[in-house]
DNA sequence: CGAATTTACTTGAAGTATAAAATATATTCT
DNA sequence: AGAATATATTTTATACTTCAAGTAAATTCG
């Protein structure tokens, strides 16, 4: 078997297996918080952020676009879980920053979020994980060298 | 480090591995196909059944919902890339099925596509990719057991 | 046979996603 | 200072996604 039929299989057992997890995880949330993955998304970067980060610094941590991040944080932002807040100095610019409210939400969110992800990934030993977790990583900043490489 | 912790980690970098492949293919079968992601999926499955597949297996190959199956096939029904036949004693279903042009079409896609994951996988060996790819099927046909058993 | 239920699909509402245009503000350069 | 350019965000248009409700047809069962 040739290795680009050997990547292009690995590949689709990746997709396969990270969006049932995903599929499985966007049920909870609905199920136990009423929310959404890119809502959790948002209040995961936000509160690894607790000063703010503006709103293109937000959409380029999650990789998704501008307009995406304004509907989002409008939501959360009527729900009182964000809020904006103007840069001095640059009256473009607008900071989002989790609210107390929105910490202890996403603490409660995140603390499910760990035990489901514990319970569907049981059977991988912890040596497993980190093993995986470890070539990930190298794999992850190989194609970081090429981004930056590319760039030049 | 605890074992839960652990498996949370790996999720989080399968998470954002495998988000970033599928962010780059998006991006590729927009720029050379003028296409997406799901009508992807939706021509790769119907390439894969000839016959045609009903709008409900089809959305349970692709595990997305039935309302979902209807716009995709609406819009690639538009394009003459896919048919609705009518399904001879049953005239609640339809069979959808990819007609000739959608059959090439897909064809040069897909050439495509497994070049391109070719070149993001590069670095890993087609060593390595059977291996990945044997540990994840192991690990979903565990998760298809269990599934079973709680059907029980 | 006929009513109740189930099945197959579509429609509608709300959220999420992108790219592209629009708006407003900053910065740079002459 | 004033014009051109760049930056930050929102708005708009289109597509994808789910769930829930609706329609139509098939099946079950009294």
């Amino acid at each position: 078997m040739s290795a680009p039929k050997d990547r292009l299989r690995l590949w689709l057992r990746l997709l396969k297996v990270v969006r049932g997890i995903e599929h499985q995880v966007r049920d909870n949330l609905r199920r136990d918080f009423d929310t959404t993955l890119p809502r959790f998304d948002v209040l995961s970067a936000l509160s690894r952020h607790p000063d703010g980060l503006k709103m293109s610094q937000l959409s380029d941590v999650l990789r998704v676009s501008n307009g995406n991040v304004t509907g989002i944080a409008d939501r959360l932002g009527d729900e009182g879980l964000v809020e904006r807040v103007p840069v001095p100095g640059d009256r473009r610019a607008m900071i989002l920053r989790i609210t107390s409210a929105g910490q202890s939400e996403f603490a409660r969110q995140a603390l499910a979020h760990e035990s489901w992800i514990n319970e569907m990934l049981q059977d991988v030993t912890a040596e497993d994980a980190r093993a995986m977790a470890a070539r990930l990583t190298a794999f992850a900043a190989q194609k970081e060298e090429k981004e930056i490489a590319d760039a030049q």
